[in-house]
DNA sequence: TTGTAGGCGTTATCAT
DNA sequence: ATGATAACGCCTACAA
């Protein structure tokens, strides 16, 4: 490996000279100047990130914690986070499946002395608690954990709204009997999506029907298995809601198995808005999320707490929008 | 922050001897040990990454890049490779959207000391030239690059040979006018899956019409665009492959706006069994592939590599499964 | 069994 | 404008 010493000796400078010049700082001469960036590229040298962060105590690295997630969400995510680093010249360590405290404790552990920071995704809202051993410099940024804990700077979608939308419209729409397949048990989108799903129809006088809440994981069989159930019940529902597109997709298959038509005898909504589901047959209904967004947001976040080390901490909230395609029975394409 | 020299001065020991009661190497009093032990996990001690990694010149991180994906394919890959770098005690520095050689380059040189070596998934046939000049020390595995450079670890998809499979199936379902929904210009998994087309209707004796290739870029509505346009033809089609299901999603809901009938106007196939396929309206008959093992042996080949420092450069290539649902009209009994 | 000291590649602080 | 040298936090001979 050439280091910058190599670079030194053959360009009969000191190493502080080509720290100089590498970095740009300080007065140098254009004449050596020329010469250690010559030598420098013609041995291929570039610095060792490593003993670099050794001594300007900072790694220029993000680190993000993700839990075990599918499809578009998770590539969506990844792709807004490190689209943003990137254009500041930041790197991203990605450790993805933690979904119990203890391997996200050891993750972060991990990483210490690699990141200067993290972004992290929790889906357990009890993991929190660790982070607030974290020293006040390390700056930590909540992805939809929740906006309970006002001691970090936290980023969530806006589900409960979202949902609520959605739900109305439904209801305008003439349906009383609408069923909501809900998410994995502790996320808490899927809890926030539920909610807000349960507010609306309260909203609309429509007495809240237990039998008609079905639970999913966020895959498409889960959708699939609980459209069935639904479907199975002796008062059907004339509409149905999944707290997010795979479910829906899923149901609208299980639907189509059963030789229903949608929207005339079962009307269908998702949550999301993944590419997909203006192609689905038909186009699904969905609320809008702008998931890469999400992740920009967090980074821009991170980066600026990082700059000023002692900033106040903030909750941003990512708003929605209500796609109606033609599943609800709603407007087509949008 | 805590350092190594905090835990000696509490604990009462020397450095040297807390770096040993970390590392569990050499011998140790069990008295000191747990003391040692006992003050470290009271700080919170970790050891600092980057200051290890200088003196034992090993990172324990894999440097991975990527190209522009999008949609499942970008999630399960990096799935499979995260969770084996896990197992085994390694870290991904993931860097995406690198379309341009130049931006490669730079994602490399940075970095430099900051990985043990890459997995690099290049679009560009050309930007591994580039690699040439890497240390030999460097490993560097090339995933779905072309085997063509013997030079490196490469891990490439049974494309050609999937692609064939399919349209011989849909060959021997009596389509004469099968046409092809192409990938992005220099990709090498289109390329391949285009050369697969080819060869299976050279070897069912059809005459290769090029106003049946159409050009797409793996996204839905790209697909959707180019069924479109096949319609337009004054002599139809009768099956549509597509090369990936992106495509084939956005082609079927092509189809479906024109009121034509799948399979029983016009057939659809496509090619990487994503979750959604089966989901699908009818069900999407594919080419299957288990991405997230592609990441998966990307890996382990990686750490084979790493261990051996000079074993013999491999080229694998991961297989793939006809799997054939309604779209296509289902299997033909033989 | 434990401690001392040198060095990993870099930047920062002094001199010169 | 440039050079010598001391850190940064850690590991590892070598010494005790």
């Amino acid at each position: 490996m050439v280091t910058i010493k190599d670079v030194a000796r053959e360009a009969g400078v000191s190493v502080a000279t080509v720290s100089r010049v590498w970095n740009e700082a300080a007065f140098v001469s254009p004449d050596t100047r020329q010469r250690v960036a010559g030598v420098a590229a013609r041995l291929g040298y570039s610095p060792h990130g490593a003993a670099r962060s050794l001594i300007t105590r900072t790694t220029h690295a993000i680190g993000v914690l993700l839990p075990d997630l599918y499809g578009e969400f998770f590539s969506e995510i990844i792709r807004g986070i490190d689209h943003t680093a990137q254009r500041h010249g930041y790197h991203i360590l990605v450790s993805s499946s933690h979904d119990s405290k203890d391997e996200s404790e050891a993750a972060l552990r991990s990483m210490r002395g690699r990141v200067d920071g993290m972004i992290i995704m929790s889906p357990d809202l009890e993991a929190h608690r660790t982070l607030h051993a974290l020293q006040d410099s390390f700056p930590v940024v909540l992805l939809n954990g929740g906006a309970d804990s006002k001691a970090f700077d936290t980023i969530t979608i806006e589900n409960h709204e979202g949902a609520c939308k959605m739900v109305r419209h439904l209801v305008k729409r003439g349906h009383r009997r609408i069923a909501m397949i809900g998410g994995p048990e502790r996320n808490y989108d899927a809890a926030e999506r539920l909610r807000g799903y349960e507010s609306a129809l309260r909203e609309g006088g429509i007495a809240h029907d237990a039998s008609l809440v079905m639970k999913g994981n966020f895959s498409e069989l889960s959708g699939h298995s609980a459209a069935r159930a639904l479907l199975a019940l002796d008062l059907r529902p004339t509409a149905i809601f999944a707290a997010n597109d795979s479910m829906a997709i899923g149901a609208l298959s299980a639907l189509r198995e059963h030789g229903l038509r949608v929207p005339e005898d079962i009307a269908i909504a998702g949550f999301d808005d993944i590419p997909m589901a203006r192609f689905m047959n038909p186009p699904l209904s969905t609320v809008h999320v702008d998931i890469s967004k999400l992740g920009e947001l967090a980074t821009t976040l991170f980066l600026s707490s990082l700059q000023e080390g002692n900033h106040s901490r903030q909750q941003l909230q990512l708003s929605t929008t209500l796609v109606l395609r033609s599943s609800s029975g709603g407007a087509v394409l949008s």
